[in-house]
DNA sequence: GTCTATACGCCGATAGAC
DNA sequence: GTCTATCGGCGTATAGAC
């Protein structure tokens, strides 16, 4: 029996990859099936042995995308030092090189976020307030009184800067991240300093 | 003769306003020519007799709709009024309300902001300098110095909240448009009050 | 479970009558 | 200039062989 259980939940598994990865990047309508499947390294017949339908797929690539989005790992080397924000920050604006086998869903998504379905919308949301809780737990630590409001703010701009910036062509994108990256950072300190 | 050159112009405006409309609040991508035309009150085969094609369209409805969009036009009346710049930002938060004839092309559309088609992206990109400009104009005026980076990141989280808040049901999505609001007032507060 | 082949619908674009 | 009818392509989803 060449097909065991196992070969089923890997193979599921490079399907999530896959679409996790090209769902971030190009939104749900603009990726077809076919698109994913042979990024997976199959044909689109085989598609419905895993899923149900597209949209069940992009849920569960959200969830994925999500959970392992460069934010939400625990990256004990950095936590506690200085830069650990900066760094974070600094991530995010510079997608255009990030890591590309981890995608992160809030990077291009914005996208989707006025999608007709619900569960599309709700997946998009549940991946903001991931991202907002993150940083709000890190600038607690780090004693900001407000810092829910403060890690709201960032994120916000992180979203518009880097949907912002797919639209302007080489040099000029590099120049809006780098001025983009540095009001950020700017405004990251100044909500720290009047506590420590 | 039914058809003056005067009756195609008013027809060819019907399908930019129709356009400018439908493109602005769904993207590209999933508004279709039968849509367009129906809003213009005609069938889907008389669209050829005023634009090439479907990207054709795109340009004309961009164009139209960043001079038709409310920040262009010159508001004498409130123009040197103190409230005259949150009014612009609460105008553009509160978008849910908006004059739904004249959309402005920024607030939703970041779907195409990384559009496969560079005239797709440039359209964009020129909305977003319409905008960035015409309020650092403001900003210049009321003897702000770094004006530019403040109407910059003012446009940012403008755009990154509207975008972000789609997501949201209600309420929430009210209360997350009302705590932006707060936060991007205050900064174009303390943004100005360093000088005078 | 994965393949190839195909059904079905939607959309952009064209053809031709009026 | 606008209509109806239709072509052609693509994308989701299904059918059936292996």
């Amino acid at each position: 029996m060449p097909y065991t259980p196992q070969h089923k939940e890997h193979t599921r598994q490079r399907i999530l990859h896959a679409a996790a990865k090209l769902f971030c990047s190009q939104g749900f309508d603009r990726v077809t099936l076919t698109q994913i499947m042979k990024q997976a390294n199959m044909t689109h017949g085989a598609f419905y042995a895993h899923f149900s339908a597209k949209s069940s797929l992009y849920e569960a690539a959200m969830q994925f995308a999500t959970s392992h989005a460069f934010w939400a790992r625990d990256d004990k080397q950095t936590e506690g030092k200085e830069t650990h924000i900066k760094a974070l920050v600094s991530r995010y604006l510079s997608w255009s090189k990030s890591d590309k086998e981890h995608p992160s869903p809030l990077e291009f998504l914005v996208t989707d976020a006025a999608h007709k379905e619900e569960k599309v919308r709700q997946a998009y949301q549940a991946c903001f307030d991931s991202l907002v809780n993150r940083l709000a737990g890190i600038l607690k630590k780090r004693g900001s009184q407000d810092a829910n409001a403060l890690a709201e703010e960032t994120v916000v701009s992180l979203v518009g800067t880097v949907a912002i910036a797919r639209s302007f062509a080489q040099p000029l994108q590099s120049d809006f991240l780098k001025r983009a990256q540095k009001r950020i950072v700017n405004r990251l300190n100044s909500g720290l300093s009047t506590v420590s």
